[in-house]
RNA sequence: GGGAGCGUGGCGGAAUUGGCAGACGCAGCGGACUUAAAAUCCGCCGCCUUCGGGCUUGUGGGUUCGAGUCCCACCGCUCCUACCA
């Protein structure tokens, strides 16, 4: 018998695959197709155990789907733009490009030896100027649609990256990359509207049915749509008089989701951040407390607003307006609770009805209206038909944010009040007939800085015309490259290289400055899936029939981490591009995958800190990449967190070497020692009958369990045959096994049928065996995926469980279509002792499982 | 504060979605083979028991012939998000 050596087998087999184009694409077109994508890696380094969990279930599903009989599309490639490479070169001296093709090549060399089935002639690295010319060409297209803008605002500044983030790469007030915090700053940078789709991005969250609802909902969360009301305040003069003919630029526009508490509001706020609010103050009294609080709050950083307690703290400004729906003047005060870039960076404020509103009034001692109760709340009875002001402040404990009933509300006392209530619809309603008001959706998406202060990136393509302005550089002239010549440890960037900043005018010929901010990362993987399926196209990103017929991807996966930044982006380049005619799809993604963390034995995460990290190098060297595989694989459900320990790994191993064995077995090539044991007794339990019935079920339920992504039970159930197996040969010897009635071909489908179902996942161990031991023909990987007949996993007798009461007392054996009727019959013999004397209320008969008799 | 999710043996995890809880495996224990070990093979393996049984899916209640699964309350844990008016 030929043992089983994974470390001879694992490198042949690649070799050979990588020889006769095993992996490669085939569009034969005449079969329906299957685009398999995980996210394509950043090349940090080596590789780790999350790769490995997540490459390995698309190349289950990949091989899968290849044997099901679709062309696959699986490729592979590098987001390979970022800051590490940039750090590593000022670090040794060398340049960003050096580090990452060193790392992309180390990746690589791991991924094959995992026996990954990537077309690698589809390879794409996003660093590559044949890949990010197209990045540039898809900028200058959004440009051209008035997609892109460049605008002055505050915005998020990572000190330790020296660079600008976007907001969704702001995690807890600290960047994502180096987790150090972000300041505030004013800059100009360049932003691609995103904000334009944003209801388009949350209303498509409904098509996509095979996502996980938790991705989806961080989606909708992020967006934020919000429904409510602009209404527009009149701000008062200096003196705090009403203007007798104001204009409209006399009114301060605040947005507000409870337009029906709008009798409530006893005060108003602005952001310190509130572009006209120097000039508001101006020769006020409480000018310099406004500009204190104004730079004391600009200090304030991201983290410290983003902790537990947060500290209202405001000024009042000296400023009145008028409340338009009652004419009552409030007070306007500074606050840095209020968001500066979330609706107008006003709010009125009603502390009866908002917890933040009321924890300030509470504060400077604003006054609190009730204007909104519950039913039995011992002011309502006292106020329900009060239109006026009654009682001007009350002490209570916290905000009545739920629905209630207005009162002291003039015409609205009595409604319902409360977000899309009754009373917001008529508060509404009249705002607009006066002209001070109307409906308006707000989102909390926020347009998409793509502008980044580092030189490893793309080049954003425009250019600086003392004349023209900014320009965008013609296509023609596209790629902007990248200056190769820069001496990053010197201190030298793209602002400060000449060779690249330097050039002339497209439009007018004058001596220009080109930009030299790159973009975002996050930009390049916006749309490699499309360059996928068309990577060496040389006259455009690529083609749209062939986008079209590739995409969208039918199965993506990757890590949870992407819910949000990656996937949102993705999502809006893809309708951006269909919008731009080249697409005829709405969504890339169509079923993802969210792979849970590989921990340690321990459930903690693996650091270099920690000193817990395991090689998937060290683990391939010493058990095989197929091992490895399979482990990760039943370790649990993809999208869980898995434990690794190297027990596991080593029981995988046996697991493989004892499978191998068995089939060996089954085709008689087993030459030295058999699994027959003489003391076995050859009972019906192991006739070759059941043996056949085993294998149609186990490849119905592996066959279901791959298609849901439930490789771990997959994977149990081929054990299960593997046991029921080795009771078939055990008690037989081999003439035997191949004697008896069908023995031979029942055997031989066994093994087959074992090795197949074990293709995706182990793939040299299963192309071993199938080309040596079961001598077939080609690939194993170009084999037909195992049917099954239904039938034939239909067992003739079946157990089933007689319950009293709900409670297991008895099992009965019966024929497999027995009637209902001989089943009670039998099931109540069976229990008899046990019902005698008590009344049978109902018997439930449940088909191949249970009886239950009701009895008392 | 808001949102999502989870809680099953010593451990990882199963349970056809309301139908025999603990599949499959790891660890452990016992046995066979061996001079011995490794490897391999076989068996046992939730808890209690007076050996009749009884109890058991975080806790308490409910719906049901029947609940790990559905509903309510509570306890505990994880992730996301964060003053979004």
């Amino acid at each position: 018998m030929k043992p089983y050596n994974p470390l001879e087998i694992e490198p042949r087999w690649q070799k050979i695959w990588a020889e006769n184009g095993q992996d490669k694409v085939r569009e034969d077109g005449s079969k329906p197709k299957k685009y398999v994508l995980e996210m394509f890696p950043y090349p940090s380094g080596d590789i780790h155990m999350g790769h490995v969990s997540n490459y390995t279930y698309g190349d289950v599903l990949a091989r899968f789907a290849r044997m099901k009989g679709f062309d696959v599309l699986h490729p592979m490639g590098w987001d390979a733009f970022g800051l590490p490479a940039e750090n590593a070169a000022i670090k040794h001296k060398s340049h960003p490009a050096k580090w990452t093709y060193a790392n992309i090549d180390t990746q690589q060399a791991s991924f094959q030896r995992m026996g990954f089935s990537y077309d690698w002639d589809r390879k794409v690295v996003a660093c590559d100027p044949e890949y990010y010319r197209w990045g540039q060409w898809i900028f200058l297209k959004m440009w051209e649609r008035g997609l892109v803008e460049r605008r002055n605002s505050p915005v998020n500044w990572c000190p330790d990256c020296g660079t600008v983030l976007a907001n969704e790469q702001v995690i807890e007030g600290c960047c994502w990359r180096c987790h150090n915090e972000v300041e505030k700053r004013d800059l100009t940078q360049w932003y691609f509207k995103i904000t334009d789709y944003a209801q388009e991005l949350l209303d498509d969250l409904d098509q996509l049915t095979g996502w996980p609802d938790r991705v989806k909902q961080q989606q909708a969360n992020w967006i934020g749509r919000s429904e409510g009301a602009e209404v527009e305040f009149l701000l008062c003069d200096k003196d705090g008089n009403a203007p007798a003919n104001p204009t409209d630029d006399d009114y301060i526009t605040v947005f507000t989701t409870r337009a029906d508490t709008l009798f409530g509001c006893s005060f108003f706020v602005v952001a310190p951040e509130y572009k006209p609010l120097p000039e508001m103050v101006a020769g006020m009294p409480n000018e310099q407390a406004v500009l204190d609080l104004i730079a004391a709050s600009a200090k304030v950083t991201a983290v410290e607003r983003a902790q537990g307690d947060r500290e209202k703290h405001g000024v009042f400004t000296g400023r009145y307006v008028v409340n338009p729906i009652n004419n009552e003047k409030v007070p306007v005060w500074v606050a840095d609770y209020v968001v500066a870039d979330y609706g107008t960076g006003a709010v009125m404020a009603v502390p009866c009805g908002d917890q933040r509103d009321f924890e300030f009034a509470k504060k400077y001692d604003l006054p609190i209206i009730p204007i909104i109760l519950e039913e039995g709340d011992p002011l309502f009875d006292q106020l329900k038909d009060e239109q006026g002001r009654v009682v001007t402040s009350v002490d209570w404990e916290a905000a009545m944010e739920a629905q209630g009933i207005l009162v002291q509300s003039g015409p609205y006392t009595g409604l319902v009040g409360g977000k899309h209530s009754e009373g917001e619809d008529a508060v509404v309603k009249a705002l607009e007939d006066m002209g001070r008001g109307r409906r308006k959706v707000e989102f909390r998406l926020r347009d998409w800085l793509i502008s980044r202060q580092r030189y490893w990136g793309n080049p954003i393509p425009a250019i600086h015309c003392p004349t023209c302005g900014v320009v965008p550089v013609p296509e023609e002239d596209l790629p902007v490259r990248l200056p190769e010549d820069i001496d990053l440890a010197a201190g030298e960037t793209l602002a400060t290289h000449e060779g690249f900043a330097k050039c002339t005018c497209p439009k007018c010929g004058g001596e220009a400055r080109r930009e030299t901010d790159t973009m975002d990362t996050f930009t390049c993987s916006s749309w490699y899936y499309l360059r996928y399926t068309d990577p060496h196209n040389d006259t455009a990103p690529f083609d749209s029939a062939r986008a079209n017929r590739w995409m969208p991807v039918d199965q993506y996966i990757g890590g949870i981490e992407h819910a949000i930044l990656h996937l949102l982006y993705s999502r809006f380049f893809t309708k951006v591009m269909r919008d731009m005619g080249l697409l005829d799809f709405d969504e890339p993604f169509t079923n993802l995958l969210c792979q849970g963390m590989v921990l340690d034995a321990n459930g903690e995460v693996m650091s270099k800190s920690k000193g817990n990290v395991v090689s998937p190098e060290e683990m391939i060297a010493a058990y095989g990449a197929d091992a490895v595989r399979a482990t990760m694989l039943f370790m649990g459900p993809p999208d869980k967190e898995k434990l690794w320990s190297e027990d596991g790994l080593a029981g995988m191993f046996k697991f493989l070497n004892r499978l191998w064995r068995i089939v060996c077995d089954l085709v008689g090539k087993a030459d030295e020692k058999t699994l027959f044991d003489p003391s076995a007794e050859a009972t019906d339990k192991n006739n070759a009958k059941v043996l056949q019935r085993e294998r149609h079920r186990v490849v119905g339920k592996v066959t279901a369990d791959i298609e849901r992504n439930n490789f771990n039970t997959g994977l149990a159930a081929i054990m299960e045959l593997a046991n029921v197996t080795s009771d078939f040969l055990r008690a037989r010897p081999a003439d035997h096994r191949m004697n008896c009635e069908n023995g031979k071909a029942i055997t031989r489908d066994v093994a087959e049928t074992i090795v197949k179902m074990m293709a995706p996942i182990v793939p040299h161990w299963a192309e071993e065996l199938w080309s040596t031991v079961l001598e077939g023909e080609g690939s194993v990987h170009d084999q037909p995926w195992p049917t099954f007949d239904p039938e034939l996993a239909k067992a003739d007798e079946i157990e089933l469980a007689v319950q009293l009461n709900g409670k297991v007392k008895g099992r009965v054996t019966v024929a497999a279509d027995a009637d209902e009727e001989t089943i009670k019959q039998a099931a109540l013999d069976e229990v008899a002792a046990l019902t005698d004397g008590k009344t049978i209320r109902k018997v439930i008969v449940v088909k191949g499982r249970l009886v239950n008799i009701v009895a008392n």
